[in-house]
RNA sequence: GGCAGGUUGCCCGAGCGGCCAAUGGGAGCGGACUGUAAAUCCGUCGGCUUUGCCUUCGAAGGUUCGAAUCCUUCACCUGCCA
C-alpha cells in the first residue's frame, strides 16, 4: 500500500459526520476511525451519468466528498462511462438504455459539475476517473473467470432491490450484473491507486459493501465503506421532487432561482437536518439557528439560511445575492407599483421573464402560457377560475382579459402570479 | 412450445356495447387558515377556436347506427404445464 502523505488528517471528521447524520450504514466503525485518523485515506464515489445533470440526491455525496477532502483525506471521483451504459437497477423498473454517444457527452457536463466542489492541488489533489478506462478493454472471459466468480447468485438474488424486481415483474440480466461492475470498481481502484474506502447513497449500499467484498476475496485486502441516508420528508416521501420533477443543479435545467425557493419552502421538521447535510456551517452555527427557529419560526431562520448557503455553494454568492434581492422584491407583499423599474426587472428576469410587443398584447390567458406558468390554455383558465391568477398582485377574474397601458408598473412590466408564490414577469417593449 | 390471466389518464386502480374524457384513491394544482412551514377543510385535475369539437383506455385491423368494453392478428408482462 503506497498510504500516508504527509497531510495531516482530521481527526474529529467521523464524529462530525455521524453529528449531521451522514452515517446511515457503514463498515465497523472503530476501524473506520482508526483508519481516517491515522493517515490520508484514499477514497471514492461514484456518479452515473443516467441524466445531463446532477441532482440534490448526488449533492449529498459531494458535499461528503468535500468534507472528506477538506479533513485531509484524497478525493477519487468516479463517473461511470461504464456503469452509465448498463443501469443500477431501482425499484421503478427496467431502465432505458442510453446510447454511447449520450453517455459519453453526460460523462463530460456531470464531470464539469462535480470539478468545482474539490481541490485537484495540493498533497492530497482529487482525481477524477472514468470506469470504462478499466473496462473497456475486458474480456468478457476474464471477467466472468475473474470478477463473477466471486459472486454467489444465491447472494445476488438476496439484495433487497432484486428481490422487489424480481417479484414486481423481473430484471434483465443486465441490470442483474449491475453489482460486479460497480465492486469491480473498487476493486480496481484499489489495486491501481491504493483506495481503501467507498462512500455513496444508502441506495447503493449493495453496491458498495459488494466492492469491499470483492476486495477481501480477490486481494485479501481490508476496505471500509459507509453511506449516506436518503432524504426523506417528514412524511417519510423521497425528498427531491418539485412542480416539474427532479432538483437538478444545471442552471439551464432548474434555474437558480427555483433552486432558492425549494430550500426556502423546506418544511419546518426537515430543516435541521438540511441544515447539516448541505452546509458547511458549523455545529455551533447551526445549533444557533436552530434554537433561533424553535423559539420564532414565523422568521423561517432555518429555511433562510439554507437557501443562502447551498444557493451559494451550487450558484455562487452573485448569483444568491441577486435572487435574495428578487424574492425580497416579490414577496415583499408591497405595491408592485412602488418598486423601481430597474429593480422590478431584475427581480422577475430571476424569476422568469418573457417579451411581448405592446401592439399584440396576448389575454391572461396566454401570457399564462407563454411565461410557462401554466402548462396549457386550459389550466391557464383553471387558475383563473379558482382564483389563483394574479396581475400585478390583484386577482384577475375574466380569462380573456387583455392588459393594457394602464396595468403596467415600474414603466413597462407586467407582473404575473399563479398562486401563492409562482411569479413571471413581461417586459412590454 | 401449450394453456390461462393481464396491458386504462402522472401513479395505483374501477369500468366489460351507448348514460365514458371514463368511479375511487394518491400525487399535482388552486382557494381558505398560516410563517413563501406542517396539519386540516373545500375546489380542481386530457386538449381546443369550450353550451360544442378533437384526441385518449398496449398496437393494427374488423363487427356495429355506436366499442375502453365484442372479434382477429401482433407486441410485452404474469402464472401454470412442457
Amino acid at each position: 500500500m503506497t498510504e500516508g502523505t504527509s497531510v495531516s488528517v482530521d481527526p474529529t471528521l467521523l464524529d462530525d459526520l455521524q453529528w449531521r447524520g451522514l452515517l446511515a450504514h457503514s463498515t465497523d466503525l472503530d476501524v473506520l476511525r482508526e483508519a481516517l485518523t491515522s493517515s490520508s485515506v484514499r477514497f471514492y464515489v461514484g456518479f452515473d451519468p443516467t441524466a445531463p445533470s446532477l441532482h440534490l440526491g448526488n449533492l449529498v455525496q459531494i458535499l461528503t466528498a468535500k468534507r472528506l477532502q477538506d479533513a485531509g483525506h484524497t478525493p477519487f471521483a468516479l463517473v461511470g462511462g461504464a456503469t452509465g451504459m448498463i443501469g443500477d437497477p431501482r425499484d421503478s423498473g427496467e431502465r432505458t438504455l442510453n446510447d454511447a454517444d449520450t453517455v459519453a457527452e453526460w460523462v463530460g457536463r456531470v464531470r464539469a459539475q462535480i470539478e468545482p466542489f474539490l481541490s485537484f492541488e495540493g498533497e492530497n489533489a482529487a482525481t477524477m476517473v472514468n470506469n470504462l478506462d478499466w473496462t473497456a478493454g475486458l474480456s468478457t472471459i476474464d471477467f466472468l473467470r475473474d470478477i463473477g466468480k466471486h459472486f454467489p447468485v444465491n447472494r445476488m438474488l438476496a439484495r433487497d432491490t432484486v428481490k422487489r424486481r424480481l417479484e414486481a415483474g423481473g430484471i434483465s440480466y443486465t441490470e442483474f450484473s449491475y453489482v460486479l461492475l460497480q465492486s469491480m470498481d473498487f476493486l480496481a481502484l484499489y489495486r491501481q491507486h491504493g483506495v481503501t474506502l467507498q462512500f455513496g447513497g444508502s441506495d447503493q449500499w449493495g453496491n458498495i459493501t459488494g466492492g469491499a467484498e470483492l476486495i477481501r476475496r480477490a486481494e485479501g485486502g481490508t476496505a471500509h465503506a459507509f453511506a449516506t441516508p436518503l432524504i426523506t420528508k417528514s412524511d417519510g416521501t423521497k425528498y427531491g421532487k418539485t412542480e416539474g420533477g427532479a432538483l437538478w443543479l444545471d442552471p439551464s435545467m432548474m434555474s437558480p432561482y427555483a433552486f432558492f425557493q425549494f430550500w426556502l419552502n423546506v418544511e419546518d421538521a426537515s430543516v435541521s437536518e438540511m441544515l447539516r447535510i448541505f452546509t458547511f456551517l458549523s455545529r455551533a452555527e447551526i445549533e444557533e439557528i436552530e434554537a433561533t427557529h424553535a423559539e420564532k419560526p414565523f422568521l423561517r431562520a432555518g429555511q433562510k439560511a439554507l437557501a443562502e448557503h447551498v444557493t451559494t455553494l451550487v450558484h455562487g454568492a452573485v448569483e444568491t445575492a441577486r435572487i435574495q434581492a428578487a424574492s425580497a422584491a416579490l414577496f415583499g407583499g408591497g405595491d408592485m407599483a412602488d418598486l423601481a423599474g430597474d429593480t422590478l426587472g431584475a427581480a422577475l428576469g430571476e424569476a422568469g421573464a418573457i417579451t411581448v410587443s405592446a401592439g399584440e398584447m396576448p389575454s391572461i390567458v396566454d401570457l399564462f402560457v407563454e411565461t410557462g406558468l401554466a402548462a396549457s390554455k386550459g389550466e391557464a383558465r383553471r387558475a383563473v377560475k379558482e382564483g389563483g391568477a394574479y396581475l400585478n398582485n390583484e386577482r384577475v377574474r375574466d380569462a380573456d382579459f387583455v392588459p393594457g397601458p394602464d396595468d403596467l408598473v415600474g414603466g413597462h412590466w407586467l407582473v404575473l402570479r399563479k398562486g401563492k408564490k409562482s411569479f413571471r414577469g413581461v417586459e412590454v417593449s
